[in-house]
DNA sequence: ACTCAGGTATTAC
DNA sequence: GTAATACCTGAG
């Protein structure tokens, strides 16, 4: 059933608007004049506030809000513990940890985070969303909500049509080619997604992401980490996560000269099996701070 | 005018 | 295998 419904939760741990929807995973929220942040997922919109204690969901939702807020906002998984672990490595890390306290890794859904990072790729956030919104808009189903219209990320049905040169004029740039590419892969299940999310082994899982157009290694981590796929034992390097793994552990005078391998073995030796949350973290807090 | 931005694909050693 | 290079686009 969609309709407006509001679904509030009081004294949830770990859990800041900012850290969530400003660390980088996500791209279709907003913050609103009154610091509410109000996003589309499936075929969601929602409003979050948060206040003293208790932080209030309001929006047109697909289903019980209960379980759809639950769902993609991990909110079944145990951050203080996570948090906790993750404390004891170094000082640095904790510095982290604290700094992004309120980070949760959001549910997103998978095929809308394969394309999205795909956009992503030697981009700008700015033009990373004005790119996704535009296919929205214009592929995606209308969720109209006081007086405004908002658009769902939307299906391989419907973007299957799309040309490379559609994407072009959402301006995707160089990288309408790879979208369209991959829609047509994922489409045509040259992949079988279903797969993915009772494989255990998540090297497995990255190498069937890395034979779609426009996912190399940096992306199919980030899809890992952030669909719902969910996988924390990757780790996506970029810029930042660079720098600051240099700067806390390798001290090379030329940064880009650290191999990924070195990184790689870095944080697996550090960071285990959390190293995707740590490196959420980590970028978090050396790209804000 | 020129650099830069959550990299990838392609081509060259 | 690993190292350079081109690549849309628009904001600063």
């Amino acid at each position: 059933m969609i309709k407006e419904q509001t679904y509030i939760i009081k004294n949830q741990d770990s859990f800041e608007l900012k850290h969530i929807f400003d660390c980088g995973q996500c791209f279709r929220w907003n913050e609103e004049i009154d610091g509410s942040y109000t996003g589309v997922f499936k075929q969601n919109v929602l409003n979050v506030q948060k206040n003293e204690n208790e932080i209030i969901f309001t929006g047109i939702v697909n289903g019980d809000i209960k379980t759809v807020v639950e769902d993609y906002f991990d909110l079944k998984r145990d951050y203080s513990k996570i948090k906790k672990e993750l404390s004891k490595i170094d000082t640095n890390v904790k510095e982290s940890v604290k700094y992004g306290e309120g980070i949760r890794i959001l549910n997103q859904e998978l095929i809308e985070t394969i394309l999205s990072f795909i956009i992503s790729a030697n981009n700008n956030i700015p033009r990373i969303k004005g790119i996704i919104e535009r296919i929205c808009k214009k592929y995606g189903d209308e969720i109209k909500w006081k007086e405004k219209s908002y658009y769902t990320f939307p299906s391989l049905e419907k973007l299957k049509n799309a040309t490379a040169e559609d994407f072009r004029n959402m301006g995707a740039g160089f990288r309408d080619k790879r979208i369209y590419e991959t829609v047509k892969m994922l489409y045509e299940q040259k992949v079988d997604t279903k797969k993915w999310y009772q494989e255990k082994d998540t090297s497995k899982v990255r190498e069937e992401l890395l034979t779609l157009s426009g996912v190399g290694p940096k992306v199919a981590d980030c899809i890992l980490l952030f669909s719902d796929l969910k996988r924390f034992d990757v780790f996506p390097i970029d810029v930042w996560v660079r720098r600051v793994m240099n700067e806390l552990y390798i001290n090379n005078a030329d940064e880009k000269k650290v191999s990924k391998k070195q990184i790689e073995n870095i944080a697996k030796e550090k960071f285990g099996s959390l190293e995707g949350l740590a490196q959420q973290y980590l970028f978090y807090w050396k790209r804000e701070a």
